[in-house]
RNA sequence: GCCGAUGUGGCGGAAUUGGCAGACGCCCACGACUCAAAAUCGUGUACCGUAAUGGUGUGUGGGUUCGACUCCCACCAUCGGCACCA
């Protein structure tokens, strides 16, 4: 027998698919269809690290199972390429970032190769290609045509020392990454995009998908529907009203002052009327530097500043009650603007009682003296008038009714959700595919200009105004206005990651189309996508982006369908041996190409899916890698006990037929960890029985080839099983041949076990108990003693209580 | 802080979803093979007992139940996300 080596046979068998493509999807087969989509990578400089292979292979072993039980699979790779990381290298060591990409996709996909991963290589997809990024901008053209995107003045973090915006990732504590100053919010002009105006399908639409339940959850909370009322108080003296969103309008008479956020555009409105003008301004000050975050800390000293020399008047009492600023209160969320009751609310009482502000009870219930009764769904309400003595529930509906006749406000329904911040101040991002004319205003490129490619120059620094590099480059900015003819001015933001990222399961359908970002009938072939795995840390923005365009490209028809993907899972991430999320700062991170090269391809897939729960995250462990390498050597070395004989071998057939249905069943179920500990047993018991037929190793082979596709094909060829295994069909398991016929019944004397006893399958209670009696293990639990009761579980326990 | 999740031997984990806790693998110990080592094979391996079909044991404290890792209440710890990292 020759040696396992696997270094060998798996360069062999990535030649023999490479040259035969057996895992090339159709676009038009008889077969049904399976579109396995895992997240495409965003290619690093690193390279990949061991935590990229676990959800590939996971889907790589379903894939390859799927095309054994006659589905036509598409599980497509490309590359996520736009993005932050790749645009500071390439300033650090002055590379082209288009250069530096392709020199990370290059070896990203090296990389993915000598892991065997099925993929279909002639769909690659890379987001910085401008045959792709052409369709990326043309989406966003539909967006704006349907008044979808619009421009907002939405803050930035600024470094005013360096002069460049930054990500939030590169602020930490309130301070530049890069020169350790303080970093402000500085207001920017900037493209938004209107998802909130899809907030409720959103929501409502996931009952519409198969996702695991906490992406479900996660997705609604981040959306954050809200039933309340818009109420409108009076300022005192004034014409003008401020508004307010309030979820609980039950408490309207509670309300005993109010509070604005600190950029509430009031403060300017009647900026000579307020007397303590100055403080204010110096508060807001304070309040630039603070992040969304800080800012409604629950936990925090509430700090603020009242405002005086404006008052506003409760609508439901006519009282006239101060209005403060203070940083818990976001712009960005309802109107900026709270009624606060700090009875009812935590962080109104907080605030009230370090202000000293009077506290009203307007709920019955708990002690407001020592904390905010906040239940809604007990209590009674009191100190309010013509709501008094109703429950919370009734008595908001009966105020939104009330405000509604009167005048005062409306009912309405909130979200937390906010619009997507779409420009960035970069240079290396899809071009926004719009010019601005004096004339004419924002003026759409023609899609017959599509795509506007992203300059190339040298430089690509950001500018010290803030704008983006582009803005820089004079001869690519100043152009003519599609509409009428005149100067005008291209947009220098260009869009954030997401954009791509967020349709790129379309292009994957049809990759090469020049006329369409997919064609109608490819669309309709492949979607939806059947399965779609990727991190937790994509539940909330990327699945809700790409949900968000792929329900707008279905209100203008392009897709077939409200949902793109039928089914979502999630794995857990892989850390370093000391139990740290892997990275180069903490040194820890394990590179795929040293476990191929000392291990093979085939030890690294089965470790990474042995490795543990899939769902959770879980340390790398050199010594579980070994284990695992040993597993395939035994494997190997079946082929020393093979002996002559056809179909199964008698005493092993039960065990197969077992292994069969469970091997099946965990790797549609995300359990693939207990899948190949099913395989290891099975292998155990080929082992202890001394020889195998060739049959047994057949069925063998087939259940752990998407795990280890390299070394179950060799032997496949080597025992001399006709054509190829990828060619296979996967096995089917006999129900009759499972079943066991005699079992051991744990037998229980008030709820310990204390023996054991043999029964077949169908035995009667009476028969049990008499059998039970017999054994002296339980017997002399049982002497001296009354039975009070039995519970008997056929097939499963049989206890036996007693006093 | 808010939203979501997790917690079981020395380690990764398993447990048919309320019915024998610790499958499978790692580590470790001992034995076989070897001049020796590695590799391989075999045996053992939750903890406390010399031992027992003894006792204890699934983050902590309480509860429901004939029976709880599993259900309920309170708490503690860790991880993911928090809108310009991807």
């Amino acid at each position: 027998m020759r040696e396992y080596r696997p270094n060998e046979i798996e360069k062999k068998w990535q030649a023999i698919w490479e040259e035969r493509e057996p895992f090339k999807a159709s676009n038009n087969s008889d077969k049904p269809k399976f579109y396995a989509l895992v997240e495409f990578p965003y290619p690093s400089a690193e390279g990949l690290h061991v935590g990229h292979p676990r959800p590939y292979t996971a889907l790589d072993v379903v894939a390859r199972k799927r095309r054994m039980e006659g589905y036509n699979v598409l599980f497509p790779m490309g590359w996520d390429a736009f993005g932050l990381p790749t645009e500071n290298f390439a300033i650090k060591n002055k590379i082209h970032p288009a250069i530096v990409t392709k020199r990370n996709i290059d070896r990203f996909r090296a990389q993915l190769k000598s892991i065997g991963f099925s993929f279909d290589w002639s769909r690659e997809v890379d987001t910085t290609d401008p045959n792709y990024y052409k369709w990326t901008q043309w989406i966003f053209l539909k967006l704006f045509e349907k008044g979808l995107a619009y421009k907002h003045e939405m803050p930035i973090n600024w470094c005013p020392s360096c002069k460049v915006g930054l990500a939030n990732e590169e602020v930490i504590q309130g301070n530049c990454e890069r020169c350790g100053g303080e970093v402000v919010r500085k207001v920017k002009n900037q493209w938004m995009l209107k998802i909130t105006e899809y907030a409720d399908r959103l929501i409502d639409d996931l009952e519409l998908v198969d996702y695991i339940e906490r992406v479900k959850i996660q997705q609604t909370n981040w959306i954050g529907r809200s039933e309340g009322a818009d109420i409108d108080f009076q300022i005192a003296g004034k014409e003008d009203k401020l508004r307010v969103f309030t979820t609980r309008p039950d408490t309207l008479f509670g309300s005993t002052y109010m509070v604005i956020a600190a950029e509430h555009p009031l403060i300017e409105k009647y900026k000579d009327e307020i007397e303590n003008i100055d403080e204010i301004r110096e508060y807001q000050k304070e309040v630039s530097k603070k992040s969304d975050f800080e800012r409604t800390e629950l936990s925090k000293e509430k700090t603020g500043v009242e405002i005086k020399g404006i008052k506003a008047i409760n609508p439901a009492n006519g009282r006239e009650i101060p209005i403060w600023i203070s940083d818990y209160v976001l712009m960005t969320y309802g109107t900026g603007a709270i009624m606060a009751v700090p009875g009812h609310d935590t962080r109104d009482w907080e605030f009230a009682k370090k202000f000293n502000l009077p506290i009203i009870e307007v709920i019955k219930g708990g002690d407001i003296e020592k904390e905010a009764y906040t239940d809604i769904e007990e209590g009674v309400v009191v100190n309010s008038d013509f709501i008094n003595g109703m429950n919370p529930k009734d008595a908001k509906e009966y105020m939104i009714n009330w405000l509604e006749e009167k005048g005062l406000g409306q009912r309405r329904v909130n979200f937390k959700l906010r619009d997507w911040v779409f420009s960035r101040q970069r240079y290396w991002g899809e071009p926004i595919p719009l010019v601005h004319c004096d004339k004419c205003g924002w003026v759409p490129v023609p899609e017959s200009e599509l795509p506007v490619l992203l300059p190339d120059v040298e430089n690509y620094e950001p500018t010290d105004t803030g704008e983006s590099p582009l803005a820089n480059i004079r001869d690519w900015v100043e152009t003519t206005c599609p509409k009428c003819g005149g100067p005008a001015e291209r947009e220098t933001d260009t869009m954030p990651q997401w954009a791509g990222s967020s349709w790129y399961f379309l292009r994957y359908c049809d990759p090469h189309n020049d006329k369409e970002l997919a064609s109608k009938e490819a669309l309709e072939y492949w979607l939806p996508i059947d399965w779609y795995n990727g991190g937790m840390e994509h539940t909330t923005l990327h699945l809700l982006y790409s949900r968000f365009w792929h329900k707008f490209l279905y209100d203008i028809g392009v897709v077939p369908g409200p949902e793109p993907y039928a089914k979502r899972t999630s794995h857990g991430m892989i850390l370093g041996d000391n139990n740290e999320k892997m990275s180069k700062s903490r040194g820890n991170v394990v590179n795929p190409d040293d476990i191929v090269r000392d291990y093979g391809a085939d030890t690294l897939r089965a470790y990474e899916m042995f490795i543990g729960d899939f769902e959770k995250s879980v340390p790398w462990s050199e010594n579980g890698v070994k284990g695992c390498r040993r597993f395939l050597e035994r494997v190997w070395k079946l082929q020393d006990i093979l002996v002559e004989g056809e179909g199964y071998t008698k005493e092993l057939e039960g065990s197969i037929h077992k292994t069969i249905k469970k091997v099946s069943e965990d790797f549609e179920t995300l359990k693939f960890n207990t899948g190949i500990a099913a395989l290891m047993s099975l292998l155990n018991e080929f082992n202890d029985h001394g020889s195998i037929k060739k049959e047994d190793l057949k069925t063998f082979l087939i259940l752990l080839n998407p795990v280890a596709p390299h070394i179950t094909e060799e032997i496949w060829q080597s025992i001399g099983l006709e054509g190829y295994l990828h060619e296979a069909s996967w096995p089917k398991y006999d129900e009759e041949k499972i079943k066991d016929d005699v079992i051991e019944l744990p037998i229980q004397v008030n709820g310990k076990v204390r023996g054991t006893i043999k029964v077949s399958v169908d035995e009667p209670q009476d028969k049990i108990r008499e059998k039970a009696k017999e054994d002296p293990n339980i017997s002399k639990h049982l002497e001296g003693k009354n039975i009070v009761k039995e519970i008997f579980v056929p097939g499963k326990i049989y206890n036996i209580v007693v006093k």
